[in-house]
DNA sequence: GCATTGACAATTGTATACCATCGCGGGCTA
DNA sequence: TAGCCCGCGATGGTATACAATTGTCAATGC
C-alpha cells in the first residue's frame, strides 16, 4: 500500500510518476474538487498515454482523491462538511494514537527532521504580522509536521490511513481556515506536540496531539451549526460543484 | 473511495467485477498470500483482457491486498505477525469506535441484519461439539457482524478503513486461530456486542468491541512472545514465501 | 571452486488503434 | 410545455506491438 507521496519526479514507472504528479495537482489545488478530469485530455496535457493515467486513476479512487462512476469518468473528490467532520473526529483518534507511537519509538533522524521543520516555523514567532505566504508557509510546516510523526509510527497500515485521511481533509477548502483563524494558538499546539514526541513522553504527545485536532473540530462544527441555522436543512453546502463542462462547440 | 465488497457478479463495469472477484479469491484462499499473480496467465484466467485487470490490480495494491513492484508485477500481500500485532491494537480502536457510532446510529434494517445474524448463530448455541464446517461459519458470522456494524456507522471513511483493515488481517492465516480457539468466548463477545448495538448502548458496545479485540490481540502476543523464544530473533515467520515460480519449460 | 560477466527469455510497462457502450443534451413532436 | 428520440462525445474494453527491466543460466576468468 505505498501512498508514495514524497517521490515525485524520478519515479521509476510512468505509473507511479502519474499517481505521484496526480496527487500533486490535486493536493495543491492546480485540480480543484469537483472538477472533471477527461483521460485523453489529462493524457495529452501530462505527456503519457492513457494505460498509465488510468493505472494512476483508479489508485487515486482507493485512496479517495478522485471519485469515479461508470462511463462517466473521474473527477476530483468533493468533501463536504459532514464528511469532513467525521474525518476530523476519527483524526482525533488516530493523530493521538500516531503522536502516542511517534513518541514512544521515534528515530534520530525523525528528530532530526523534527528539528528542522521547528526551527522554519521558528522564524515566524517573532514576527507581529504575516503575509499570506508566511500562513501558506505555516500550513506546509503544519502537514510537514504531521507527516513525520505518521512516519515515524512505523506503522505501515496508521500511515496509509492518515495519509489518505490528510489528503481527504486538504479538499476541504475550508479546513485551513481552522487552522489559520487563530494561528498563534495552532503554532502554540504544533510545537507541544512535537516538544512532547521529542521528549518521548508518550501519554503528553498524545493528549497534545487530540487537543489540536478537537480544537479544530470545535471549530468546524461552530460553521456548520451557523450553516445548518441559515439554511434550515442539516446538510454541508460545500458539494455544490457544476457538473460536466458544456461540450466543445 | 468504493471498496467495494457486495457487489460481486453484476457489475456495471468488467474492471469492478475483476476488483471484487479477485478480492473474493484473495480473501477466501483460492489465491493464497505470496502467490505471484502474472498478468496475462490471470486475465485468461479471469476471461478479461489486461486492461481492466490490471486497473484491479492497482486499485487492490491501494486497498493493501496485494503488493506490486515495478517490472516484477503483483503477488498477494503477506502480512506478518508483526504487521498483525499493529493492525490488532488499530483495530482495537476503530472496532470501538465504530460499535459506538453503529448503536447511536443504527437503522431499523441494519437492526434486522443483525438479527438475522444472530439467529445464524444461534443454530450452533446448543451444539455439544462442532464440525470444521460449522466452525468456518461460525467465523464468516463473525466477519459478516463486524462488517454490519462497520455499514450502519454511516462513517465512510471509517468503512473504508475497516474494510481495509479487515482484509489484511484475514490473510494472516493464523488469525483465525484468535478467534476458533476459545469459540465460546467469542460467540459471547459477538453476542454482547449486537445486543449493546440493538440496544443502542453507545458506551456498552464500544467497551464490548474492544474488549472483544483486546483479547484476541493478547492471544497474538503469546504467540508472537513463544516465536521469538524459539528463534531467538523477534521478527515474525509468517513471511516465508517461495519467490517466482520457476520458468515454464 | 567461486565470483563476475554477458546474453537470453520471460514478464511487465507503455503506446496505439479500434470498437462497444453509455450519458447527456439538443431538437423534434404531440 | 412535456416527453421522446437520436446522435455526439466520452469512457470502457480488446487486441496488438514494442520497449524496458529483471532474473537466470552458462561461459569465463581468477
Amino acid at each position: 500500500m505505498p501512498a508514495t507521496a514524497e517521490t515525485a519526479a524520478t519515479a521509476p514507472t510512468l505509473k507511479q510518476s502519474t499517481f505521484d504528479r496526480l496527487r500533486a495537482m490535486i493536493l495543491s489545488g492546480a485540480l480543484r474538487p469537483g472538477e472533471a478530469l477527461r483521460e485523453r485530455e489529462l493524457a495529452v496535457a501530462l505527456g503519457v498515454s492513457r494505460t498509465p493515467l488510468r493505472e494512476a486513476l483508479n489508485k487515486l479512487e482507493i485512496e479517495g482523491l478522485v471519485e469515479g462512476a461508470p462511463h462517466r469518468g473521474f473527477r476530483v473528490t468533493v468533501v463536504d462538511l459532514k464528511t469532513a467532520g467525521e474525518l476530523l473526529d476519527l483524526r482525533k483518534m488516530l493523530d493521538g494514537y500516531a503522536a502516542g507511537l511517534a513518541a514512544e519509538s521515534i528515530s534520530p533522524a525523525g528528530i532530526a527532521d523534527l528539528e528542522a521543520v521547528m526551527a522554519r516555523l521558528a522564524r515566524f514567532e517573532a514576527r507581529e504580522t504575516l503575509s499570506l505566504e508566511d500562513l501558506a508557509e505555516e500550513v506546509r510546516i503544519g502537514m510537514r509536521i504531521h507527516e513525520i510523526i505518521a512516519r515515524e509510527t512505523g506503522h505501515g497500515f496508521l500511515i496509509d490511513t492518515l495519509t489518505a485521511l490528510y489528503g481527504r481533509l486538504s479538499l476541504l477548502i475550508w479546513v485551513d481556515v481552522l487552522w489559520v483563524d487563530r494561528w498563534e494558538l495552532t503554532r502554540a499546539e504544533h510545537k507541544e506536540i512535537v516538544a512532547a514526541v521529542i521528549a518521548r513522553d508518550a501519554a503528553r504527545a498524545a493528549a497534545a496531539a487530540e487537543a489540536h485536532v478537537t480544537r479544530a473540530r470545535a471549530a468546524l462544527q461552530r460553521v456548520v451549526d451557523a450553516q445548518s441555522l441559515l439554511h434550515g436543512s442539516a446538510r454541508g453546502r460545500t458539494g455544490d460543484v457544476p457538473a460536466r463542462p458544456a461540450r466543445r462547440p
